[in-house]
RNA sequence: UGACCUAUGGUGUAAUGGCAGCACAGCAGAUUUUGGUUCUGUUAGUCUAGGUUCGAGUCCUGGUAGGUCAACCA
């Protein structure tokens, strides 16, 4: 049977719009087939899952062709960056599994940058504009009406080049004057009437120090950059589709080499703010813990928390690469974690609220060992052992005094099976003065021990447990999500986004583990079964355990409970 | 109301003039020592009005809706 689906590449996966336009340039010769992209962020934050889908399809597109990927910081605005976000940022794009060809920086190509802006005045393509910003802004016209042009547009070549010269010497303050490309006042593209190619910053760069106090703008350092490394597919989000006829522009002035800018969708998520102002405006005003809050949707955030580099990856994939805007379920990408932690992770026990179990046919004093499957979905992860004794604590939720007809688990003279280890009875059901459960009496049949009955006797419910003398104690963390509304950048007339962040996004609770968890590193990740997924902490250590919740199990058993 | 971009189930993404498919989510069932996993089934879609064509999700024209652009940010 053919598929219907015709545009497949070779492994037979459907080829996105990038993928198709690489395939016909390498087919037409176009840069000898060679494929060379790059990722250009700007050092003045951390990256997040919007950069991690940037990042996947530069490096794959890449990968996928033969080609190579630089890692190109967009550092021209020394008042917004820093060496800490140039850091995390190589740490994250490493950690996610990539590796880049050349690490450059935009003010590595200062000095090219400068001299072509003399070519361009030369070429009486540039002009210093010595209008206030005020005047810059109102001049520029609105998108419906054109611009006016300045006074200063038609300066002599001559004084041009000096008064560009002495920019670059320091000899003006901050926002006395401006270089400008000479093109169109009236054009219908805002960004063609004669946009601003250098501003004057008296600041301290990271890289450069105190050797200019001129910087180049976005769109004069760009594509410039792009083509001094002879980029052949500059890709970059939907925003800059506008930005490309200037982009193409001083390409083809200063006859450089062409290289070419194609935009794509960036990613959106259903409760996620993906604004890395909104971002900042978090960890500084404290409404997370940093950075790399497990809650944040920055790569750090989500390593923390637990995530896995291939489950983003996956995600990366699943998402897709189109020109339309897009929301996506943040469903898919607690889909993709899943998909991955399920095969990985190692199961145990865990008691999140704890309810005193008694054995009371167990005799008192009495330990065994128990064992256990690690992992059911991988043979090789083994088996352990896991102590049993006459007092145990489960789960609060794996009991009920009065269940509803589907409830399959603790009650009243109902059996079930406490996992790996014996079939237990309820009996007794101990309350304090308010009439809260606080401890239950059951028997155990000793003939059930690992979890069968040898005569055949099935049971409905399998539940967790874990010897309260045995048991570890650590902090866990529970993650909700940290916006409460759907679109967090959607808000309602008279509020703020910042109303939509949930309170409840952080629940800090005590857990009792199964003793063998002591010895759990940072990073490590567990399922505790019908809990979640769990990942040891950061500034975990063996005295101090904490884990997070990385991501929950689907629970049909909440969905038959709410009816 | 200028230029540009976009429009396929609830969400995302394919179909390159020829049977509208896949994934997530949902629903139903089977298996299960996790109400997990796995497996099976299933609900649901081409913004609109014309045109071209034997044939249009796809091409053309108009409309509608959404997005981007008026930082000396990137």
């Amino acid at each position: 049977m053919t598929s219907r689906n015709k545009n497949l590449d070779v492994l037979g996966n459907p080829r996105n719009f990038l993928e198709e336009i690489i395939e016909d340039d390498i087919k037409s010769g176009k840069h000898d087939g060679r494929v060379l992209t790059r990722f250009p962020p700007e050092p003045n934050g951390y990256l997040h899952i919007g950069h991690a889908k940037s990042i996947c399809l530069n490096f794959g597109l890449a990968l996928k062709y033969g080609g190579k990927t630089n890692l190109r910081f967009d550092d021209t605005n020394p008042t917004k960056e820093d060496v800490e976000y140039v850091d995390s940022i190589k740490e994250d794009v490493r950690w996610l599994g990539f590796e880049w060809d050349q690490e450059l920086y935009a003010s590595d190509y200062f000095e090219q940058l400068y001299l072509w802006a003399d070519k361009l005045i030369e070429m009486d393509l540039a002009y210093v504009d010595d209008q206030t910003h005020e005047e810059i802004r109102l001049n520029r016209g609105t998108v419906t009406q054109p611009g006016k042009e300045s006074p200063f547009r038609n300066r002599s070549l001559n004084e041009n080049l000096d008064l560009f010269r002495r920019m670059r010497t320091g000899e003006f303050p901050d926002g006395s004057r401006v270089l400008r490309a000479k093109i169109d006042m009236g054009h219908p593209n805002m960004l063609m009437r004669d946009p601003i190619l250098y501003r004057i910053i008296h600041a301290h760069h990271h890289r450069t120090g105190d050797n200019w106090c001129i910087y180049p703008m976005y769109d004069y350092a760009h594509g410039q950059s792009d083509s001094i490394e002879q980029i052949t597919h500059s890709i970059c989000t939907l925003e800059f589709d506008v930005h490309r006829p200037l982009y193409d522009w001083f390409i083809e002035k200063l006859e450089i080499f062409p290289s070419h800018q194609y935009e794509f969708a960036r990613l959106n998520m259903t409760y996620t703010v993906m604004s890395k102002r909104k971002l900042l405006q978090l960890v500084q005003e404290k409404m997370v813990m940093g950075w790399d809050d497990p809650r944040m949707p920055t790569i750090c955030g989500l390593r923390r928390r637990g995530y896995t580099p291939e489950a983003i990856r996956f995600f990366a994939d699943k998402v897709g690469v189109a020109k339309r805007d897009n929301v996506i379920d943040l469903s898919l990408l607690e889909f993709c974690l899943r998909e991955d932690l399920n095969k990985r992770a190692e199961r145990r026990m865990a008691v999140l609220k704890p309810l005193k179990v008694i054995i009371t046919n167990y005799p008192e004093g009495q330990s065994e060992l128990l064992e256990a499957i690690n992992n059911p979905e991988d043979e090789l992860a083994g088996k352990r052992n896991i102590p049993f004794s006459r007092e145990l604590f489960i789960e609060q939720d794996d009991f009920m005094e009065n269940p509803p007809k589907k409830f399959f688990r603790l009650a009243p003279g109902q059996e079930v099976r406490l996992r790996y280890a014996y079939f237990i009875k309820c009996n007794e059901v101990v309350k304090d003065h308010q009439g809260n459960v606080i401890e239950l009496h059951c028997t155990y049949d000793p003939a059930s021990k690992g979890g069968t009955s040898p005569d055949g006797r099935k049971v409905q419910g399998t539940i967790h447990w874990v010897s309260a003398q045995h048991a570890a104690k650590a902090e866990i963390r529970l993650f909700d999500r940290l916006f409460s509304n759907e679109d967090p950048d959607d808000v309602p007339e008279g509020a703020d986004w910042k109303d939509f962040v949930n309170p409840n996004s952080l629940i800090v609770t005590q857990g009792y583990l199964e003793p063998s968890l002591a010895q759990a590193k940072p990073l490590d990740k567990f399922q505790f079964e019908r809990l979640g997924y769990f990942s040891v902490d950061y500034d975990s250590t063996p005295q101090r355990l904490v884990f997070n919740r990385t991501a929950t199990l689907k629970d049909t058993w909440a969905k038959i409970a709410g009816q």
